[in-house]
RNA sequence: GGAGGUGUCGCCUAGUCCGGUCUAUGGCGCCCGCCUGCUAAGCGGGUUGAGGGCAAACCCCUCUCGCGGGUUCAAAUCCCGCCACCUCCGCCA
């Protein structure tokens, strides 16, 4: 949800920020127009609802006719007040519909335009060259098949297609990246969370992701529960109708969930391996700090994200997202997009969200400051992906592999995996 | 899943049987002030949140006693539904 007070002051700002993410103004009218109807029909019940109680006190020590007349008199209103009552439920409703319509609008910064329209900020590593050095590159599905550590037939003979099975060295690989993900983010200070990833509507539509993104989401049959697609959702909502104290600002919680995604209307992407799945376990960044200090918490995030794909020794790139691809909540965001040998191309393993205001304001989360800090007032939430499991593990099977079919341990991980340096294949 | 109990302002609590100055009592904590070598104590005041009147302030008004309906001129209070928590039973890792 966008600051009422900015859509009513300065409708051209949000008219101007459609446009930047390719969207009709259209609903800023609607909504510009729900807010008179609803302070017209608040003002219209409150001052029937002043007179109603205003005469009923006087009730009790009234006498005969004087008393017929008062409730002669209240009763009408009482029918007054509430028709009047639910014509401002009506166009509350509109209101708020109109409004959660409308995503976040644009850093100033963020380019302008849709997927396509991002800019490359910075590269760190170098693509590995296995011309120069002489051999074909495996692709993860063969590495995994051949490690022993990915199972995709069976994945698909038991769950379908876009589901897996990690076995041996692919599990331990996952475990081993938690474990050194959520290192680094106790380091950093994050308190680790383990969040439930079956939530309430409130949560999943507080974190946006109940707009155009609903196609997206798993609901569970005959209750009324989402299968989370991030443990963003559980984690912003962990707060949700709370005030912060405002020297607990930051907080920092890193979470290890489940992920589900539906992946609609992806038919024939990505159909080989485990880049694209229904499912996949994440190391998710959460902060909660103000909408000022947003922008320098959305940089750090930023930054231990490329610390912890540096350990892995990956090479990747930082992109800009453009306005219409940032999704409804987010103000800025920015990906790492690691590099995937055998498809030449970067490819997107962690994203980072700077959602000031938004999410607070639709999930009533808070924090008190002092008056002159603007007293009670919505925080700011951001996110960031530390380390996506299967994504991480396709790119470190692949840029770390070597002729014979084995692959090098990223010295960061080695003490994680029981010190192994190598990973050898144990099937032809 | 079944039975019973509980839900009041940050925390605790009075009020609910018997509807009407409840404009929700008191304590703790917190904030401001007074007093006092300092601190503590004591004294006085303040302290739920949201929204509308306006561009803002003062001020006025409305809503807020778990949530949503209903009855009534009038609901913390009566009725119905739901939710959460506690105790017990059943089931289960």
């Amino acid at each position: 949800m966008i600051d009422p007070r900015l859509l009513r002051d300065d409708p051209d700002r949000i008219r101007a920020a459609q446009a930047k993410r390719g969207l009709s103004a259209d609903v800023v009218d609607q909504a510009l127009a729900a807010d008179e109807q609803r302070r017209s029909s608040i003002t219209e019940f409150e001052r029937l609802r002043a007179e109603q109680k205003q005469l009923g006190a006087q009730i009790p020590k009234a006498q005969g006719d004087e008393k017929q007349a008062l409730l002669a008199r209240t009763k009408e209103l009482s029918a007054a007040v509430k028709e009047a009552e639910a014509a401002q439920n009506v166009a509350e409703e509109s209101y708020r519909a109109a409004m959660s319509a409308i995503p976040n609008p644009a850093a100033d910064e963020a380019p302008a335009g849709g997927e396509d329209d991002f800019v490359v900020l910075e590269h760190v590593g170098t693509p590995r060259d296995f011309a120069a050095e002489g051999f074909e590159p495996r692709d993860h599905v063969e590495l995994g098949r051949i490690l022993g550590a990915i199972d995709i037939d069976r994945g698909a003979k038991v769950s379908g297609a876009r589901f897996y099975y990690l076995t041996g060295v692919g599990a331990d690989l996952e475990l081993a990246l938690v474990n050194l993900a959520m290192d680094q983010a106790r380091a950093a200070g994050f308190t680790t969370v383990i969040p439930p990833a079956l939530v309430k509507p409130r949560a999943m539509d507080g974190t946006g992701f109940l707009g155009q993104a609903a196609d997206d989401v798993y609901r569970i049959e005959g209750e009324d529960l989402y299968l989370v697609g991030t443990s963003e959702v559980p984690l912003a909502a962990y707060h949700s109708d709370e005030i912060l104290d405002a020297d607990t600002l930051p907080r920092r919680y890193a979470a290890f969930s489940p992920c589900y995604r539906k992946e609609a209307g992806s038919y024939g992407k990505d159909t080989r391996g485990i880049i694209r799945v229904h499912w996949f376990d994440k190391v998710e960044m959460f902060s909660y700090t103000t909408v000022e200090e947003s922008f320098a918490e959305h940089q750090r995030l930023l930054a231990w994200e490329k610390e912890f794909l540096t350990k892995l020794g990956l090479a990747f790139r930082v992109i800009d997202v453009a306005a219409g691809d940032l999704g409804l909540s987010a103000q800025r965001k920015f990906d790492c997009e690691a590099w995937i040998p055998t498809q030449g191309k970067y490819r997107e393993l962690t994203s980072t969200s700077n959602c000031t205001d938004f999410q607070a304001r639709r999930l009533d989360i808070r924090g008190r400051f002092p008056a002159d800090q603007g007293g009670t007032r919505p925080v700011a939430t951001l996110n960031g992906t530390l380390c996506a499991m299967t994504r991480t593990i396709v790119a470190l099977l692949e840029t770390h592999q070597q002729a014979d079919g084995s692959v090098l341990v990223p010295e960061a991980l080695r003490p994680y995996l029981q010190g192994r340096e190598v990973l050898k294949p144990v099937v032809p």
